[in-house]
Order: structure tokens, then sequence, then C-alpha cells
DNA sequence: AATGAATGAGACTTCATTCAT
DNA sequence: AATGAATGAAGTCTCATTCAT
């Protein structure tokens, strides 16, 4: 009956892990290209699950957006933890605004309580800052607030103007020299 | 305060005319402060009308906003074009900053049609750029797109995280210094 | 000042009748086409008075819809009565059914009340009944009740289906042939 | 009554059905009376179900409209079917009349889209029509065509007027008079 | 008598959430 | 643990009717 190799009973649990990332994975598609108000009953049907068993997993909307919200950020500190050296900072920062260009995610989700999660991906940013400020490629007088205050920044402004290629790269060349030494 | 050159036979329309302004008063503070998801009902709760009468001067939710965004920008235009000399960009670039942390309307209402009232914007901006670059305030191969697009990217920002005025001047700072020579 | 050629009093009197005259015009043209549904503020607008002009002459929407079917039957009367002889009874009804087919008025106004106004049609009906009769082109039996019944039947049956000429003319030949001697 | 022959796992989609069964009828009886301007709460309120249930089950007002004529007509086609002879006809279209005065269905479901349902009722008609032309009731020259006019006519009809019985005999006997051979 | 802005009840519809199966 | 039907509050919008000008 069960589909494991192991008991009944966590053979339940992973079925229920499945649903839940199947769920997470559903809700990221469907917030990011539609905006926060689409509703809980288009996720469920991506995913398909029945309506009931997001809100199982999730007791409320809010939840399940917090849950994306934590979980983004938590791939975003991964990302940059695996960056490093002069431009690490540099690379970061592009290919967050690359991503934010192509989804809503990060700015819908303003007003979600972001416990924690933002706390990991600020040491990431803290710790890229801090090699390329080693490296002589950031001045040193800038601190980890700023950066991300204009990391944030420019992920909003890219999702909202309907940037091209190149008015990205000329709008991050302003900030980069900005921060250069 | 002006109470108009004409009095016989317009005294209805001049009743129009002060329920549509507080109309538009009521809706920027509502949307401003919970958003554009906010009901329309509460704008006419605050604006101390009935229901009718908003949907009497603004047929349909998005027009409300579109008014709302209209009028935004135009006193934006307007203040732009007060300014001017070597560090007129700068003033208004910090002035904007200033309002979109207090308020929300820029950000969501991305998405409603903003015809011809961005142009104003953009030349006004354009503008400012001008003079600061004749002034050697700023960099001359900065282009209006970037510095829009910079402007439009802090404003968002700054609404997100809850910036105090300090983290508020040390990003604009960064930005200063990569527009300047 | 008034345009007439009396008294004041006289001339905004002729002011007022030719208002009621305009609102029953616009209002039989515009619930005709759109049903009995549509706006009483449409009725006003075609009219070229104001909605609350509207509401001075008829105080409510089903008095408007009564004061137009009072005056379509008082029309319907006056046609049947210039007509006669041997097939005035048959010109009538299908001079009545072509113009149901264009109109909507006689079905959509059911269910308002019809006092006196059918009296005068339903004579008109039974005069030239019998003629018909004694010219002997309708058996003797037949009664104005049910005469009435099929004026009424065909005229409704005519405005929904998108009868062609034909089939109104084959539909007509039956009963036509059910009266006869 | 019946209880179906499954029963394991189809729970919910009885209840399902059940409800859909309740919310037509309450709606047939409430349009049926009213007229299609009643309203939908109106609808739940009769079928003691919340006015969400409705909206899951017909998403449109129009929708509830449809799946009303569809039945209806369906209902009707069945009727048909058991019918035949010499005056099936006759009697299928006294029936109709005797229904259509009690309703108002008929009559303002108009403009609903009729998509093929009205087919299976022309049909039928038409089988009617064939047996009563070869048993001699009914003259060879007439086409089904008119014979449907006539039927929606005088339905429409007696639900105008209030007709009583023997008014509605009396104006059915002109018709089958003018189908008699 | 006319105007037209304001009113507010009520219509349709959506959707987060609950709960019987 | 999953399902999906049911709930009902809330939102947008319409329109008959009133009333100040």
């Amino acid at each position: 009956m069960s589909r494991d190799s192991f008991s009944k009973g966590v053979g339940v649990r992973a079925d229920a892990q499945r649903n839940r990332e199947r769920i997470l994975d559903a809700a990221e598609e469907v917030f990011t290209h539609r905006g926060t108000a689409a509703s809980t009953e288009e996720v469920a049907r991506l995913a398909g699950v029945a309506i009931g068993t997001v809100f199982r997993h999730f007791p409320t909307k809010d939840d399940l957006l917090a849950a994306i919200l934590k979980r983004l950020l938590a791939r975003l500190a991964g990302d940059a933890a695996t960056l490093g050296g002069a431009d690490g900072l540099h690379v970061f920062f592009r290919r967050l605004v690359e991503q934010a260009a192509a989804k809503r995610t990060v700015v819908d989700l303003a007003g979600v309580s972001v416990p924690a999660a933002v706390g990991q991906l600020g040491e990431a940013v803290g710790e890229l800052l801090r090699q390329a400020q080693a490296a002589g490629t950031v001045r040193d007088d800038v601190r980890r607030p700023e950066v991300m205050a204009l990391l944030v920044s420019v992920c909003q402004g890219a999702l909202q103007g309907g940037w091209d290629v190149e008015l990205q790269e000329r709008t991050l060349a302003v900030i980069f020299a900005g921060l250069a030494a």
C-alpha cells in the first residue's frame, strides 16, 4: 500500500513532503507570474492537489506566501555562498536583478512577515562585500545596509519598467561606479 | 481657496469638483497606506461620500487609480520644473525618495495605464540632468533612461525595508557617487 | 421670454408637455430595443433632458412603462378604427405582427398594470371581428377573447425566433384558415 | 429516490449532484414566477444553500438560466417522444400551453443560448406532425416551422393574459381548425 | 420646472477557509 | 492525510430615486 521502503508512517510522511514541495513550486510559479492576488485554488490546480491539501500544509494564504519567500531567500543565500573574490558581489548583484526582472515574487511579497530569512541573505551579502573590499573592488566606507538597500531597490525597479538588457547594464554601471574605490 | 470668477448656475459643479478632489485625496491616502487592494468603499468612507459617488466620478477602480497616478506625476513634474542648476537633479532625487518612503502609491500603481503623464516626468528629469551635466555635477555619458530607472528603483526600495534617514542618505550617496564626473 | 402666444403660465406648460412627449418617444425607443432592463438614465440621455426631469413627469419607472404601453395601445386602437370590411381583421392582424417582430415593447411590458387601455383595443378588435363575420370571412362562432389571445400570442412569438417573412405568412395562414368559415 | 449502484468514494459527488438538482429546481421556480430579473440570491435561499454554492455549480447567472432551459427542453422532448398517433401533436400542443400558462420560463429565457437543445424539441415535434399527417388529422402542406412558431406563440400568449381553461380551449380550437385537413 | 450630483440598496461574482466524506 | 463541495464575507459596480441648486 505505502509506496516507500520503510514503514507506513514514514511512507505517509514522504507523500506529504512531496506534496509540500509541489505546492511550493506551484505557488512560486503562480504568484510569481500573476502577483499575490492570484487565487489559492489556482495554486492547488497547478500542484495537482485538492484545495484542502494546500490548507492542510499552509493554514493560511499568508503562511504560503511566507514559505515561498523563505525558500527563495534561502536559495539566494545559497547562491551567494558559492561566490566570492573581487567581483563576487557584482555577479550576485547582476544575477539577482536578472531574476527579479522575470519574477514578481520579491516585490509583492512585501508585507509578508520576513523573520529570520532575510538575516541569512544579509550575512551572505556581507561576506561578498567584505571580499570585494579586501580585493579593492569596492570602497572601504561602503557598508552592508546600503548595499542591501540598493540590491532591493534595483530588483524592484527592474520588474517595473520593462528594462531591456542594455538599460539594466547602464543602470548597474552607475551603481557599480558608485561603489567603486 | 480660489472661489472662481463665476458664480451663477455653476453651483452644483463646484460641489462636484470639491467631491472629486476629496475622493482623490482619500484614495491617495487609502491606497498609499494599504496598497491597491484596499476597498473602494473605504475610500468613500474616508472621503465622506456614498459609494455611488465614487463610481460616478471614476467609473472603475482602475480609473480611480489612474487618476491618482496622473495627479501624482503631474505634481512631481511640477516640482521638478521649479528646480534646476548644479544640484537640481540631486534635490529632486532625494525629495522623491522621501515621498516614496511614506507612500506606496508609485509602486502599486504599476500596471495601471500611465499614458502621457510619465512623459512629462521624463522630460522634467531630462532637463534636470542636462543642467547638472552642464554644471559638471554629473558625468556626460549618463543618459536619461538609467537615471529614470535608478529613480524608480530607489523609490521602490525605500518603501520596502523601512529605511531611516541615515540609510537613505548612505544609499543615495552611492548613487550620486556613481553619477558624478 | 415664453415662446408661446399665451400667458407665461401656459408657456411653461407647453414646455413641459413637449418634454413629456420627448421622454415617451425616447423611452419607447430604448425599452423597445433593449428591453425593460435598460436604464432610465439612457432614456433621459436620448430624450435630451436630465434624469430629474424624467422622474418629475413619471415618478416611477413603472409609471413610465405604463405610459408607453397606454400610448401604444391607444395608437393600435386608432389604427384598427381606420380599418373595416371583409378583411380588416386580417390586415390588422398582419400589421400588428409585423410591428411586434421589430419591437419588444408589448412583450416585456407584461406585468405593468394595463388598466383601461386594453379595453379600447379590445373594442376595436371586436368591431373588426363583427365586420369580418358580417362579410362571411370569419366563422360566426369565433368570439373576441380568442381572437385577442391569438393576436397577443403571435405577436409574442414573432419577436422570439427571428421569423422571416415567409414563416410569418405560413403561420398566419394557419390561423386565418382556422378562423375562416 | 434511486440510491445509485455505487457507494464507495462517490459520497461527496452524490451530495453535489443533489445540490445541483435542488438549485435547478429552485431556479426554475423563482425565474418562472418572477422573471429572469429575480436575484440569484433568492434562488440560493429557496434551494437552501449558500450563494457560493450556486456559483460553484453555475459560474454565471446566464449559465444557470441556460441550464434551466436545457433541462426544460429535454423534458419536453422526452414528453413528446412518448406521444404519437393521430392526435399526438394536439395533445402535446395542449400540454405545452398548459405548462406555459403556469410558468414564465420559456418566454424570458429567450436570448439565452439555446444550443442543440431546441434541435431535439424540433425533431420530436416533426415526428408528431408526420404521424398526424399520416393519420389524416393535419393537412399535408403544413410544415414543421409554422407548427413550431405557433407552439411558441401560444405558449407566450398563454402566460400573458391570464387565460382560463375555456379561453385556452377556444384558442387552441382555432389553431387546430387551421391545421386540420 | 429643470438640472444633475448624491444616495444607498442590491446585484453579481470571487475567494479564503471549513468540514463532511 | 487527501478530497472537493460548501460557506459566506467582501468586493466591484449599477441604477432607481431623492434633493440641493
